[in-house]
RNA sequence: UGUCCUAUGGUGUAAUGGUAGCACAUCAGAUUUUGGUUCUGCUUGUCUAGGUUCGAAUCCUGGUAGGACAACCA
């Protein structure tokens, strides 16, 4: 129990703030938001977000809202919000509340009116690059602009007929009245509005100016008395603009901290880098199963489950930081060897005969679906004198440490009998095409009544009559490889999926081969699979 | 030659002034009708130089290294 306690004592730095302010009775309870901007799908990356955020809520008994910060109607669309909202879903979680930050563009135009009757704003008539170069670098001082001391009757004035749609897109905006000297670039005057005659996938045409990210965000968590808002390390140095905003609105003061990002070796974890794969053609879609974005990994078989435990192995602290890949497939491996029914399957099919089996002789063997999880029974197999293993489970001469079939080497047909390699045929490239064993009719099932062992154990698929009636999709990190692979029949005449898996997604362990999920373009006469992720393979590393 | 953030094994992450722990990875062994799973064990770490203290990964100062900021993006 004490050992219990000591464990979760182990806060991470947001536990701790949020610990401290329950304790102090800054708030009774905590409301956090996930914002994300509609213009891309969600990946791996926001799923730390998302976990942080809802996990940090429901850990505490607090809520979270779901917020499209949808203020750029230019690269927002609503084929993103539909899709982000699923992906949440399906990772598991739900928002207690839905807004879009184009619900409050009225109130932050009268905040804007407010602070420009403050002093704190004015209408600037500076091109894009006048604006540009005033703001000066980061090491040496910005200017003022020729229209920074405009009266107040006249920023209202133009800032309403900016509103009406008097001017065209860049002609003015509107910036917050600061400091250009500020050792901090977030405060030279920065623009609280520009001038866009675009269509807003929700607000329509009723807005020609739309409020930036700094002038919309603080002011929405606001809104909705978020007491944490959780964002990204680069937004760390927005911080004080997000305070200064809502200290001179007077508004309720909500928080923002600040967390490393995901980054994962070998995988790209930039929307705008996302966005040029699939519009450049690279992968076929957002949920190409090579594609780190969620639904890309959907598509590949990954689990929630198993998604939410990599999120929660990586921690949340402010230091950057590159997982290991090793690290999400440790996570995917320990999920689906729990739940994934075994099935055989063979890939790249070389045939074998065993010919002292009686000719037009089938059987059926049993075979267990899932050593880990006893209630999942077994299935029968159907087994005769001709079938397929692996091409790479058999070598004419078997070097040391090679356990699998050789000549003279006898080896278990899984669930089925030992069998001897005795010679093959080649055809004229010397490829072998056909192997010729024996069988010991004693050992069936895979078990030999004299005791004597085996080193090796390979898997199987039946002579199918159909041939080649089973595709794989087999995934490299870096190209799309089709093979065509020799299945056992039950793979075919699997009706509902195992409900361990709700989302409706077929997963598989093929034995010794690795996970894989039936793809959305499978049909009953050609079943196409994804490879989720390989077994771990000792052999390959003696090898 | 600015402001801010960060620095603990190979990779992550704890230790909140008192024995540097956990996970992944790696390596070795045991078990195994999956070279899977499971189990056991080993190796590897506080960026640096001072200071405070009985005692520093932790507090202070300087250095070094990495990162963020100069969109009418979020």
């Amino acid at each position: 129990m004490e050992e219990n306690n000591a464990a979760e004592k182990q806060l991470n730095f947001l536990e701790e703030i949020i610990e401290s302010g329950l304790k102090d009775g800054t708030y009774t309870s905590i409301q956090t938001r996930f914002p994300p901007e509609p213009n891309g799908y969600l990946h791996i990356g926001h799923a730390k977000s998302i976990c942080i955020n809802f996990g940090l809520a429901k850990k505490y008994g607090g809520k979270t809202n779901l917020r499209f910060d949808d203020t750029n109607p230019v690269k927002e669309d609503t084929e993103y919000v539909d899709s982000i909202q699923e992906d949440i879903h399906w990772l598991g979680f739900d928002w207690a509340e839905k807004h879009y930050a184009s619900d409050y563009f009225e109130q932050l135009y009268e905040w804007a009116e407010l602070l420009i009757q403050k002093g704190l704003a004015y209408v600037d008539d500076q091109t894009l690059d006048q604006i540009r170069e005033g703001r000066g670098t980061v090491t040496t001082p910005g200017k003022n602009s020729p229209y920074r001391d405009r009266s107040v009757e006249e920023n209202l004035d133009l800032f309403r007929r900016m509103r009406a749609g008097e001017f065209p897109d860049g002609a003015k905006v509107l910036r917050a009245k600061i400091d250009m000297a500020h050792p901090n670039m977030m405060f030279r005057d920065p623009i609280m509005y520009r001038i866009l005659h675009a269509h807003h996938h929700r607000t329509g045409d009723k807005w020609c100016i739309y409020p930036m990210y700094d002038y919309a965000h603080g002011q929405s968590d606001s809104i909705e008395h978020i007491t944490h808002s959780i964002c990204t390390l680069e937004f760390d140095i927005h911080r004080p603009l997000y305070d200064w905003f809502i200290e001179q609105l007077g508004i309720w003061p909500s928080h923002q901290y600040e967390f490393a990002r995901l980054n994962i070796n070998y995988t790209v974890m930039s929307k705008r880098k996302l966005l040029q794969l699939v519009k450049e053609n690279y992968v076929t879609g957002w949920d190409d199963p090579r594609m780190p974005t969620i639904c890309g990994f959907r598509r590949r078989g990954y689990t929630p489950e198993s998604i939410k435990a990599f999120c929660d192995r990586i921690g949340v602290a402010k230091r950057d930081n590159i997982i290991d890949y090793s690290l999400l497939e440790f996570s995917l491996r320990e999920h689906l060897n729990k739940v994934a029914q075994r099935r055989m399957a063979v890939l790249d099919p070389v045939k074998v005969v065993i010919d002292n089996y009686p000719e037009g002789q089938t059987e059926m063997l049993t075979a267990v679906n899932n050593p880990e999880c006893e209630a999942d029974g077994t299935r029968q197999v159907p087994f005769g004198r001709e079938l397929w293993i692996e091409r790479e489970d058999f070598m004419e001469v078997a070097p040391k440490k090679y356990f699998r079939m050789a000549i003279g080497q006898e080896v278990r047909l899984r669930y089925a009998y030992f069998v001897t390699a005795q010679s093959v045929e080649k055809d004229a490239e010397g490829n072998i095409t056909c192997i010729h064993c024996t069988y010991d009719p004693a050992t069936r099932g895979g078990d030999a009544p004299d005791g004597r062992k085996v080193k090796g154990t390979i898997h199987w698929a039946p002579d199918d009559v159909e041939e080649g009636h089973t595709f794989l999709e087999n995934l490299n990190p870096n190209s799309l490889k089709v093979v065509t692979a020799k299945c056992e029949p039950s793979l075919g005449t699997q009706t509902s999926p195992s409900a361990q898996f709700p989302d409706g997604i077929e997963r598989y362990q093929f034995e010794r081969m690795g996970y894989f999920c039936s793809d959305r373009d499978s049909t009953p006469d050609h079943l196409v699979f994804n490879r989720t992720c390989t077994l771990k393979d000792s052999w390959a590393k003696i090898k």
